[in-house]
DNA sequence: TGCGGAATTTGCG
DNA sequence: CGCAAATTCCGCA
């Protein structure tokens, strides 16, 4: 099985997607100067399997970013997505984080709390684990006291994300 | 408001 | 098995 990319500018940040027929493998930001990877492969600037097989998954997904960024309330609830190895617990917090809804955030606590657990630096962890960025809005997840909490990708980030959908930051 | 410490759970080495 | 981590809560200045 073959994987096709996709890199896209979103502002100032480089987001790269790879999909495997129907399902996405891992989005990542990176930067465009250094060698990007997905899942530990190495990532060609531009393959043959690009140009001969299109990948509707990936050509949706970059309609769907460019209109996020632009401010539109693109939902991504419904990406398939290749969850092969992850832990139940991982799955159970990135399921949940996928439901809270555009423009709106909620706590470390508050995901582990529904999911019926104490361990909320367990949930970060998982968070922290999130091979999906934006897919799955794990920067929609904040401390509970309003601060930003962690983002793997940069705070930086995580800060315009929110900014873009119009979150109340502190 | 802020800092130190304890409680908690998960996953990696 | 030990330890760090994208946390939270509590006490105390």
């Amino acid at each position: 099985m073959s994987s096709n990319f996709l890199e896209i500018k979103l502002g100032p940040f480089w987001v790269l997607a790879e999909a495997e027929g129907k399902k996405l493998v891992g989005v990542s930001f990176f930067h465009k100067k250094e060698s990007s990877s997905v899942s530990g492969v190495n990532v060609p600037g531009v393959n043959k399997d690009e140009i001969t097989h299109p990948s509707p998954i990936l050509e949706r997904l970059q309609e769907d970013l460019i209109n996020y960024w632009r401010g539109e309330k693109i939902d991504f609830s419904d990406y398939p997505l290749r969850l092969d190895n992850c832990s139940p617990f991982a799955k159970k917090v990135w399921r949940l984080t996928r439901k809270i809804p555009y423009g709106e955030v909620r706590s470390y606590k508050w995901v582990a709390e529904k999911i019926h657990t104490k361990g909320y630096r367990a949930v970060g962890a998982a968070l922290a684990r999130n091979l999906f960025p934006i897919i799955i809005p794990c920067h929609r997840v904040v401390r509970e006291d309003g601060s930003l909490g962690g983002y793997s990708p940069g705070l930086k980030i995580k800060r315009k994300l929110l900014e873009r959908e119009g979150s109340y930051l502190f």
